[in-house]
DNA sequence: GGCGGTTTTAACGCTTCCTTGATGGTTGCG
DNA sequence: CGCAACCATCAAGGAAGCGTTAAAACCGCC
C-alpha cells in the first residue's frame, strides 16, 4: 500500500532493494536514470523516494530540486561520496535523509520507517458535485440532501472509477478489470446489478437517470 | 526563534554545540543527563531535541520512549556506537535521524535544517472536541467528562491517526501500515479489537457509535 | 521470579456484502 | 410482428467481514 520509488544505476542494487522491500510490504517502482525516475515520479502518487546522487544522466542533486517542484514526498539520497560537502548540498536542496554507501539494509528499513512516520498523505480536495449528489473523493463520502449515502466497497470503486473521468465513456471491460480484476471481463451482469443499486441510492428518478448513465452496448458514463 | 534542546554528557561538546547552535539562530538549552532533559523538554515547548544516547543515568531509547509520550519534536540522535542495531533500536524508538560521533558540525546542521523544514510549526489547533469527548493531539491527553481517559499506546496511535483526518476514510491498510508498519497489512483482527477498546473507552453508546465510525470492508472514519 | 499492564491470538454469534439466477422491460432488426 | 440481445430489478443463499470476549503470550519493572 506504501508506493516508494527507487532511483539506482546498478542493476543488482536496485533488484536487491526491489525484493527486500516488497519483502516488506512496500509497492516498488523503479528507474534507473534522472530522467526516467521524473517521469515515474509524475506518473502515480509516491509515499517515499529512495534516491542514488551518481546517475548516469542527470546530476542527483539537479534531480532532486525538480522532484521538489511538483512532490513533496519524503527523499532518501543513498551516495557513494562521504564528504559533507555533499551531505550539505543534497540535505539542502530538499533530501530528508542521507546515507552512505554501503549502509546495512536494516538501517535503511529503519530510517524508511522513521521518514514515513513522519509524512502526511498531502491529499488534495477532490470534491464533485451533481444537482443530486456529491461525491468527496478525498474523504471518501458521498452524499445526498446533506445526509450520507452509504456505500458498499464495490459500489465504491465503481462510482470512484466514473467520477474520476466525468463525461468519459468507460467500457464494462475497463469497469470489470478495474473493480473485480482482468479476469472477470465477462461478467457484465455485476456491472447491471450495481448500477441499478447505485442508482436507488444516488439517482433521483431511478427510471431516467441523469448522472450515471449507460452506453448499451459499450458501457457507462458519469455526468456531474 | 527555534528552540533546541540539547542533551550530552561530555561538557565540551554541549558548550561546541551551543555556541554554534546560537551562531546560527536557534535558541538553545542543554541537559546533561536524561532527566534534566526530560524535565528540560516538558518546561518549553520546542522545535527540535538533539540526544546523546550516551547518557550517564538512564539509557538512551529509553529516554527517547518517555520523550515521545509527550512530545512530538523532531529527535537528532547523536551516539557513538556505529551498529546498525543501535541506530534501528532508536529509529524505531522514535528518533527522526541518527549520527555517529565523530561527526561534522555543518553535516549536523544540514540534518537540522532538514528536520525543521519538514516539522509543522505546532500552530495549529491540537484539541479536537466532540460531544462525548475531547482529544489533545499535542498533549497527548483525552479527556471525557473533564475526566482523563487512559489509552495504551497503540490506542492512542490509531485515535490519533482517525483524528488527525477528520470525516475521512481511513482504510484498514492505511490503520495498519501507520500503527504496526506496512508489513502487517493483513492483520485485520488487530483493528477489530482495538476499535472495541476504543469505543469501550469513548462511545457513550458502544452499539451505536457516532464518532468511530466503521465503514464495512473498507476502514473506519472518525467524525467530530 | 512474580506482577500489572499491554499486545496478540483465537473463537463465537451476528451483520453486511457478494454472487447468482430468475423475471420482465426495452431496443433494434429482419 | 416476432425474435434476439441487452438491460434493470429483485430476492435468496452463502461467503466474508465485524464486534465482542477471554485467554495466552509478552514486556518492563519491582
Amino acid at each position: 500500500m506504501t508506493a516508494v520509488l527507487v532511483v539506482d544505476d546498478d542493476p543488482h542494487l536496485l533488484r536487491a532493494l526491489r525484493i527486500t522491500l516488497q519483502a516488506h510490504g512496500y509497492t516498488v517502482t523503479t528507474a534507473v536514470d534522472g530522467t526516467s525516475a521524473l517521469l515515474a515520479a509524475t506518473q502515480n502518487p509516491l509515499s517515499l523516494i529512495i534516491l542514488d546522487l551518481g546517475l548516469p544522466d542527470i546530476d542527483g542533486t539537479r534531480v532532486l530540486k525538480e522532484l521538489r517542484g511538483f512532490s513533496s514526498a519524503p527523499v532518501l539520497v543513498l551516495s557513494a561520496r562521504h564528504g559533507s560537502e555533499d551531505k550539505v548540498e543534497a540535505l539542502d536542496a530538499g533530501a530528508d535523509d542521507y546515507i552512505t554507501k554501503p549502509f546495512g539494509l536494516d538501517e535503511l528499513l529503519a530510517r524508511l520507517r522513521a521518514l514515513l512516520r513522519r509524512s502526511v498523505e498531502p491529499e488534495r480536495e477532490t470534491v464533485v458535485r451533481t444537482d443530486a449528489f456529491t461525491v468527496d473523493l478525498a474523504k471518501h463520502r458521498v452524499t445526498r440532501d446533506g445526509a450520507d449515502v452509504r456505500l458498499t466497497p464495490t459500489e465504491w470503486k465503481i462510482l470512484e472509477v466514473l467520477v474520476r473521468n466525468p463525461e468519459k465513456l468507460i467500457t464494462q471491460q475497463q469497469l470489470l478489470s478495474r473493480v473485480w480484476g482482468p479476469a472477470y471481463a465477462k461478467e457484465t451482469n455485476y456491472l447491471r446489478v450495481y448500477m441499478a443499486q447505485l442508482r436507488r441510492k444516488l439517482e433521483p428518478d431511478t427510471a431516467s437517470p441523469r448522472h450515471l448513465l449507460t452506453e448499451a452496448g459499450i458501457g457507462y458514463r458519469f455526468m456531474p
